[in-house]
DNA sequence: AGCACGCCGACT
DNA sequence: GTCGGCGTGCTC
């Protein structure tokens, strides 16, 4: 549809927060619309931007569009729709967000772009031999490396250039005859609607009422968002099952996220076991590029009708999409924590009200917001209360921590009967490596990361010392290196010191651990998950991955080492995080007939987040809780936007601050319904060498938060370059802490 | 984020 | 003189 409108919205791959307006050449007038990506000359380079919008006027001035990339738009009008949101919500610059919704990452064509002048489309020799002979003409380099770097490739990538392979598949158009080609030899049967679904497993009555509860909203396409709140092995993943192949026998597709990629896969497996002739895709940013691009190319055809994966697969480009569900709709890392910053689930629930689609949350923990939304009856509440086969809840038995050891008295009896049956045991501790911090009993010295204020951490098998946060690392000293005393005090437990005990209490047994440490190469995670799963293993101890919604029918005792550490961080969800980490916990055990037992270590068991998770009383947690969010006024009372301000040194940072100081007042005092609070220095003040402030502004409806956020950062854009610019100012719209 | 531009000190 | 260090500010 040809469109008289000269100029155009478009994204840049720069963190700015603009779009920039760009005019259309008579000759493109008809090419250029939202959602395709243009060559754009910008500053003395050619970029690749994405096109928001057609506009009547300009009032700056424009240079032309260069060429149209894609023939068709890659990108969907909702998608769009939804990236915009994302960035206006979320204050994230629309060139971070852009990146989410289009097919791959364009960098590599954009330096071929600055060598070639023009956008290679379908010009493998050309462009091949261009390098050629550029690497001919260089004579004193021969080798391939150093061109590269000329050019500003990686040898890898100079490589791929060579072959071709990059610029073959580059252009939508190509790549569509390509699939084509691929999937009329693929002999993949095609799922129509009419084709029964073969369900194997019986369904709980409560099950029945969640799916029965949904599936309208599914056939009649409307937005609504629903809860479901189940406990622990009431087989939520059936019913995601069940509601994903009602999706499909009508035509449409579903779209499935989970928190972690392993998570999804699992879900994945589910889904395969239970619905027959439904292909499940699995996707996610850990794919390879070649194959996320492939899967995503599927997804955009419409072949791939059920969706499975992490975060980022919420931009997965759905054809006639149906339903969305966000498994584990409490879990933190559904909040992204680099620009973007965008929640998952939040977004997730977006989409499906600009694309009239109902969205399921699941949890057996949900968080406080979306539980107070289904309260207000802004979400419906869907509730199960029993676990399948009436398998009866674990019994949880609240202990105080052993002084001599991290495994005390009562859990190492309950590990030990749980071996002679020949079950299985889980361990679960919130921290990597084998001591906290590294203390000299002679002098105090602690050993602390050069990089950020934090004691290193003592990794036993790498026998080095660490810093989880900037990855700084050392040589596990002998000795100390202020005073040179032998006497070096190990503080604290992680993961590793546990399986040194785990093992010498029970030398027997056949123990994993299972954390970031032995999980980071492809698919180990999943090793040691089949493990469990095939009951190879004995007992497993590790981190919170090994708590999130697992189904292990073998594990009959659950550890929880320490709930102490949770509880005591200097943040306002922190009750809410130890429940739902305790709970989460207990929940993989006795998942088959025997009831299982979780034993938890803390010396605060009389508070609230424990004494319930012990008495699987989620009700009377949200009870408290929410009292006591309403009296500080804390979210859900509240929405929160966390200012962070970050700076090379102390003193440029304490510039910075003293200038905004009155911008500050006047933000307070005119943006009514908002709190300020800070700026203080962070929980942890300096990471990666850098100093961090932060701020916090609260108020009680997202409009004033905006209203007083903007304000702030256009006094922050007043300020004089040498003040401003030596500080970075980061917003985050619903952080998920406020450390 | 790049990149150019401009202002400084260290060299052929 | 001029090369290159990085601080500064702009990119439709």
């Amino acid at each position: 549809m040809p469109s008289s409108l000269p100029f155009a919205q478009v994204i840049a791959p720069r963190p700015v927060r603009s779009f920039f307006t760009y005019s259309v050449p008579p000759s493109l007038d008809t090419e250029v619309s939202p959602g395709k990506r243009v060559l754009i000359p910008f500053g003395s380079r050619k970029l690749i931007g994405l096109v928001v919008s057609r506009i009547k006027s300009s009032d700056v001035k424009t240079k032309p569009i260069l060429q149209v990339i894609d023939p068709a738009p890659v990108v969907g009008l909702h998608l769009l729709e939804l990236a915009l949101w994302i960035a206006q919500y979320y204050f994230a610059p629309p060139g971070d967000v852009a990146p989410l919704i289009l097919p791959r990452d364009d960098a590599v064509i954009e330096n071929l772009v600055q060598l070639t002048g023009e956008i290679p489309v379908n010009t493998r020799s050309k462009t091949a031999r261009l390098v050629f002979d550029a690497l001919k003409a260089k004579k004193g380099a021969r080798k391939l490396n150093l061109l590269a770097a000329d050019l500003g490739f990686t040898p890898v990538k100079m490589k791929k250039i060579l072959a071709g392979d990059l610029i073959r598949r580059f252009t939508r158009q190509g790549e569509s005859v390509r699939l084509k080609k691929k999937h009329a030899t693929d002999k993949r049967e095609d799922v129509n609607g009419k084709k029964p679904v073969r369900l194997r497993i019986k369904l709980t009555s409560q099950q029945k009422k969640a799916v029965t509860a949904i599936t309208p909203d599914i056939e009649k396409g409307r937005f609504r968002v629903h809860l479901i709140h189940g406990v622990t092995g009431s087989g939520k993943t059936e019913i995601y099952a069940r509601l994903a192949a009602k999706t499909v026998a009508i035509g449409k597709s579903a779209l499935i996220l989970a928190p972690e990629i392993a998570l999804g896969e699992m879900i994945a497996r589910k889904f395969e076991e239970s619905l027959e002739n439904v292909p499940v895709t699995v996707f996610h940013s850990g794919l390879k590029p070649a194959e996320r691009y492939k899967r995503w190319a599927q997804i955009m055809e419409g072949e791939a009708k059920v969706v499975v994966g992490a975060r980022s697969a919420l931009f997965a480009p759905m054809k006639n999409l149906g339903l969305i569900i966000v498994d584990e709709e409490h879990d933190p890392t559904y909040k992204q924590e680099e620009s973007p910053r965008y929640h998952g689930r939040d977004a997730a629930v977006k989409r499906g009200s600009l694309e009239k689609v109902p969205v399921a949350l699941g949890s057996a923990t949900p968080s406080l917001e979306s539980y107070s939304n289904a309260k207000e009856g802004k979400y419906r509440l869907i509730e199960l209360t029993s676990r399948i086969d009436d398998r009866p809840m674990p019994q949880v038995e609240i202990v105080e921590p052993d002084s001599g050891s991290d495994i005390g008295p009562k859990l190492r009896d309950a590990i030990q009967a749980c071996l002679k049956s020949k079950e299985q045991a889980l361990l679960f501790l919130n921290r990597r490596g084998a001591a906290r911090f590294i203390q000299c009993s002679r002098c105090g010295h602690v050993f602390i990361c050069r990089n950020c204020s934090l004691s290193l951490i003592l990794h036993a098998h790498s026998r080095s010392l660490k810093c989880h946060t900037c990855g700084y690392h050392e040589r596990a000293p002998d000795v100390c290196c202020e005073c040179g005393s032998e006497s070096l005090f190990k503080g604290g437990s992680g993961t590793q010191k546990i399986e040194q005990e785990i093992t010498e209490l029970f030398p027997k047994a056949r123990v994993a651990r299972m954390d970031r440490d032995t999980t980071t190469k492809r698919g180990s995670s999943a090793t040691i998950l089949s493990a469990v799963e095939s009951r190879s293993i004995d007992i497993l101890i590790g981190t919170q991955m090994i708590t999130k919604g697992h189904d292990f029918p073998g594990i009959n005792v659950v550890g929880v080492v320490s709930a102490d550490e949770l509880l005591y961080l200097p943040d306002f969800r922190s009750a809410e995080r130890t429940f739902q980490q305790i709970t989460q916990a207990a929940g993989r055990a006795g998942r088959a007939e025997r009831k299982g037992i979780v034993i938890v270590q803390t010396l605060s068991g009389d508070h609230h987040s424990v004494t319930s998770a012990k008495n699987h009383d989620y009700r009377r947690f949200y009870k408290t809780e929410i009292d006591l969010r309403r009296a500080a006024g804390y979210p859900p009372f509240s929405r929160l936007a966390r200012i962070g301000i970050e700076a090379s040194t102390v003193e440029r940072g304490e510039l910075f601050l003293e200038k905004i100081e009155p911008a500050i007042k006047i933000t307070a005092q005119s943006a009514p319904g908002i709190t300020i609070l800070g700026p203080v220095e962070a929980v942890v003040f300096k990471v990666r060498n850098r100093y961090r402030w932060r701020m916090l502004f609260k108020a009680v409806g997202v409009k004033a938060l905006f209203k007083g956020v903007r304000s702030f950062i256009d006094k922050v854009d007043m300020l004089p370059g040498p003040v401003k610019n030596r500080v970075k100012v980061v917003v985050d719209v619903d952080p998920a802490d406020v450390m």
